[in-house]
DNA sequence: CACCATCGCCTTTTT
DNA sequence: GGCGATGGTG
């Protein structure tokens, strides 16, 4: 067989980790070192050279488009349909695993899919039916408090409470919301990760068999991996004993980089990394250093920045290519000087023959994307934001699907509130109240209390009834109709019979509109939907699909547009031209990160992720004021900009020949207050001790501004009584 | 019960 | 500054 094609297009260090001989193997791939290229290869390695089958490969990633592009890789790269391959993502291939083995599992056979957004209101709903003041039990933390404990694999029953009130509380929570779930016929996320895993770990025939299949297992962003997906993927593939026969097993291939970790807030576990040395003492560890991607001068930068950090495994960049311009570091006076530089520049490289769709600009928060949008709207510069709500997030989608998962599951308590009384048909708050009392003193799901008000008795109002009933025959009638069409018709019929259609035509102005084009778009989707082989029924199958691919909206994609995204965002992505903007304390690395050192080490792998973007030209730029959430703040430059060596940093305009425009219109820069009140200057308080000037905001009276004192951290103070000496 | 005004909040994100 | 939630009014 000819393995060339394989091994070819490899360096050394790639094809030694693709040919790695079976076993455990962790690669350590920096950015731009061909990470993609290596799994893909190593697939097809395996098939062609160890005689492995499709079949047997399992390849996992995190997000669909990542697995996408590997299918299609390997697809190419072997010339067999992607399909004979498991490659997903780790919800995707929990998803399909439970639904396979829903009976094992302990789930109803038509369980639906619940979304981040979709989790929240159900939690909402629990903390109002225990009657908790939503102020102090904030539905964000409470799930946050679930979905951590999910991702580490503790069920309610696991937790202690330590005697902590509030704790109990949250315990009592979760087991509340996992009950209500599993009374709906729901699963969020992180209990497709969790179930999956409970799923192998209970049922030792069903593991055996996996094993059996999948003697491959390669997982992709290792550095990403939580707790749960971590012992979900020792399970499949348990260290040998040094003597069992070679080949025997499953064998793990991973990789990842420690220095682009920057998902520790929902979960993500670096230490993974080195866990799995530890876990399998015989794994292979092949580092891929070679960088293809960017000019010497940007990997210099980049790994002198993340030298700053504590704790990695070690890797360092290096490139064969040229050293090429040096970094670009602009300080702006405010964010729309700073926005129109980054037009000019764009404007001077396009007029240069130079791409749009080349240049991307790079932000730590989506706020930021506001003044640009505004400057390019008014440049004339066509531009694209990724990111921001996808279809299937939006309101008046997921009304739609509230519908037609109560068709598909009448038990879905979270649809059916959602929706019973959209549009309005004379149904509510009070009559919602009666509804889950009885609910919850039956221990029923709304549909099935709903069911018994109806039938008997004079609990509702005479027209709260009429008007239950009403709803609940449409439900019923769209579901007949609905078993024998097309998915499509299905989906059009249920939005017409619905009248959701009809509510949003009342929608006066653009924003109905948009919303009806949107509703008309989802039966689009619908039609153009082809399910998975699989026994599910095909609504059941479009609502799963919903559910784990919210939509990337594809418009415009092939337009030549400057790329805007969340530095998040950006991770796995290559530009030519690299614009990363607010490079300011505070902003980036973000205040709510830099409390604690791993926080800020994570801000810091970001800025890394950032900069090794850029091929060829990379800008920093700052602003020395900021309007940000309506109010003007004072920032100093990022840390990260100190961090670069500065023999790399040509400044765009040296900071002497700053000439502050002219006061225009609104942007009226403050005056300080109080003498020696001013940004940076250090002072002194009665009772806080020294510190530093971070934010000056108001004028006069209302003048506050923000202290980092050395010793009581950071307050914000009236100028008018902190009686500050400047020191 | 529906609509409108006012208040308050505000990282990052995939599934 | 912009969105969502809440509360008062029609």
């Amino acid at each position: 067989m000819d393995l060339s094609p394989i091994l070819n297009p490899l360096n050394d260090a790639q094809r030694e980790a693709v040919t790695a001989p079976l076993g455990p193997v962790l690669v350590l791939a920096g950015a731009g070192s061909g990470k993609t290229r290596v799994l893909t290869h190593r697939i097809a390695w395996v098939i062609q050279a160890e005689g492995a089958s499709p079949h047997g490969i399992l390849a996992v990633t995190f997000t669909n488009k990542a697995a996408g592009e590997m299918r299609a890789r390997v697809e190419q790269l072997l010339g067999i349909p992607g399909s004979a391959l498991w490659i997903g993502t780790f919800h995707g291939i929990a998803h399909r695993l439970l639904r396979m083995h829903w009976r094992e599992a302990g789930l109803v056979q038509g369980f639906q899919i619940l979304d981040s957004e979709d989790q929240q209101r159900l939690i909402k709903k629990i903390l109002r039916a225990a009657e908790l003041d939503e102020t102090r039990w904030v539905p964000r933390d409470v799930k946050w408090f679930i979905n951590s404990n999910k991702d580490e694999g503790r069920r309610p029953q696991h937790l202690k409470d330590g005697n902590d009130p509030t704790r109990r509380q949250l315990i009592r929570l979760y087991a509340a919301y996992e009950e209500t779930c599993a009374r709906s016929g729901v699963v969020d996320f992180a209990e497709l990760l969790l179930r999956a895993f409970e799923l192998w770990r209970d049922n030792p025939g069903l593991l055996a068999h996996y094993r059996q299949r999948f003697r491959h297992v390669l997982v992709d962003e290792f550095q990403d991996t939580n707790a749960i997906q971590y012992a979900w993927m020792r399970l499949l593939a348990p260290t040998l004993a040094a003597d069992a026969a070679p080949g025997a097993g499953s064998h793990p291939f991973v990789v990842g980089d420690d220095d682009q970790s920057i998902y520790r807030f929902r979960g993500a576990r670096v230490a993974n990394l080195q866990q799995f040395v530890r876990d399998y003492p015989q794994a292979k560890l092949f580092r891929l250093e070679q960088n293809y991607r960017s000019t010497g001068t940007i990997l210099e930068a980049a790994n002198g920045l993340i030298g700053h950090n504590a704790g990695r495994l070690g890797k360092k960049l290096w490139t064969q290519g040229a050293r090429g311009e040096p970094i670009h570091l602009y300080t702006a006076f405010n964010e729309r000087d700073e926005a129109e530089f980054v037009t000019h520049r764009i404007r001077e490289r396009v007029a240069q023959g130079g791409l749009r769709r080349e240049i991307a600009i790079l932000y730590r928060s989506n706020a930021q994307s506001r003044v640009f949008e505004e400057a390019f709207l008014s440049a004339r510069v066509p531009y694209r934001v990724y990111g921001g709500l996808r279809f299937f997030e939006r309101a008046e989608i997921k009304d739609a699907l509230a519908y037609l998962r109560l068709i598909a599951n009448r038990n879905d308590d979270a649809s059916f509130e959602r929706v019973v009384n959209l549009p309005t048909r004379g149904l509510g708050a009070k009559s919602l109240d009666v509804l889950r009392a009885q609910a919850k003193g039956a221990g029923t799901s709304l549909w099935d209390a709903a069911g018994v008000l109806i039938g008997g008795g004079d609990a509702l109002g005479g027209r709260a009834a009429t008007a239950l009933h009403g709803f609940m025959g449409l439900i019923e009638r769209l579901a007949g109709d609905g078993a024998t069409v097309a998915l499509h018709e299905q989906v059009d019929q249920v939005l017409k019979g619905s009248g959701l259609i009809e509510h949003y035509k009342r929608d006066k102005a653009e924003r109905g509109e948009a919303r009806v084009e949107n509703l008309d778009e989802l039966v689009s989707a619908a039609r153009g939907f082809t399910p998975e082989a699989s026994d599910l029924a095909p609504l059941a199958a479009f609502l799963a699909h919903a559910a784990l691919e919210s939509g990337e909206g594809q418009a415009d994609e092939w337009e030549d547009c400057v790329q805007m995204m969340t530095l998040h965002t950006a991770k796995g992505l290559e530009f030519p031209v690299v614009f990363m903007c607010g490079l300011e304390e505070g902003l980036f690395p973000h205040q709510r990160s830099s409390a604690d050192l791993d926080g800020l080490e994570e801000e810091r792998r970001l800025c890394y992720v950032g900069m090794t973007r850029a091929m060829r030209s990379l800008y920093l730029t700052h602003a020395e004021q900021r309007r940000l959430h309506g109010v003007d703040s004072y920032g100093q430059a990022s840390r990260f900009v100190r961090e670069i060596p500065q023999e790399l940093i040509e400044e765009v305009r040296p900071r002497v020949q700053v000439s502050r425009p002219a006061v225009v219109g609104r942007f009226r820069p403050a005056e300080p207050a109080v003498a020696g009140v001013r940004l940076g200057a250090r002072v002194r308080h009665g009772k806080f001790g020294d510190g530093v000037i971070l934010n000056v905001e108001g004028n006069g009276a209302q003048a506050r501004v923000q202290v980092s004192f050395e010793r009581q951290g950071t307050k914000w103070l009236m100028v008018q009584y902190a009686n500050l000496k400047p020191l």
